[in-house]
DNA sequence: ATTATTTAGGATAAATTTGTCCGAAATAAA
DNA sequence: TTTATTTCGGACAAATTTATCCTAAATAAT
């Protein structure tokens, strides 16, 4: 579904996200730390979400990552997806023929409409900040 | 969502059940031509799903692949997928979790599980048959 | 029996994704 | 100004997925 790039991406942007929220700004390692990511690779895709402002980068002793409260609001699930996923999940076809394409459908295009349908409107209507409340409740997890 | 092998895979075995409903074994070389897919990577996948009992090898002259009408009707989606991709898709979290957990759910978890629903109903309640009439009828293509 | 055709299966290769390493750049603190 | 800390960015490496190649095995037709 998403690639481990991705599920890397938005369990870091939801770490960044509970810090900021309490004012902390936090460093690449103790993100990979508490994402349970390798740490080498964890800094490739916050450099992709910084170039893309969907977080900021601060270099030097106590730099490290943070998320403005309105970039949290404004930040949809999707934003993230389509930076390190690209759209194929949205554009592709389920069985691999060129593209999804209404015209000449594949055998699954029907059925698979629904459940394309269903994600994108999870990913279009789920911002950064909804998440983070059940986060800092404790009732979700980012590792285990 | 599938791996190219599992897309593939389903896309030979409709190829493969529309032939076979119209009494014609076919060959690996006329399958990998009208689905588009690559010959020596196709045999792979048709050797795993024929060792599965999805479909039926026969070798030596006019040998091929066949699916008897008892198997269309019998196997559903879900089969192959579980053969080629596993069942990652089923039981994996979406965040990359060690593995999909409602008691220490990551914060997707919740969303997530309405679009597995529906995935895995899809999977579970199609069978190669439903697919195959179709395609015979020209309403939905296996390559463009 | 011999030959031609077709799948089986092992070895290998290419492509992509995932992951590591290291020096450069920025910057704060001493 | 020097040093320590932290991200940046390029090169490299490992792992996985996708794809190819070749010989063996089966088997039908000659
Ligand atoms: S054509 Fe295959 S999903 Fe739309
Ligand atoms: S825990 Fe992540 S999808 Fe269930």
């Amino acid at each position: 579904m998403f690639s481990k790039a991705c599920q890397y991406a938005i369990r870091a942007v939801l770490y960044i996200a509970t810090q900021s929220e309490q004012g902390r700004r936090t460093s690449l390692k103790d993100i990979s730390k508490e994402i349970d990511s390798p740490e080498a690779f964890t800094a490739k895709i916050l450099q992709q979400l910084s170039k893309n402002s969907i977080l900021l980068s601060i270099k030097g002793p106590n730099g490290g990552f943070e998320i403005p409260d309105e970039t949290m609001k404004r930040v949809k699930l999707i934003e993230i997806v389509r930076i390190i996923d690209g759209d194929q999940l949205f554009t592709g076809c389920a069985l691999g023929l060129k593209a999804c394409n209404e015209e000449k459908p594949c055998p699954l295009h029907n059925q698979f409409l629904g459940i394309r349908t269903n994600i994108h409107q999870l990913l279009e209507n789920t911002t950064i900040k909804k998440l983070v409340n059940d986060l800092e409740l404790g009732l979700t997890f980012l590792k285990r």
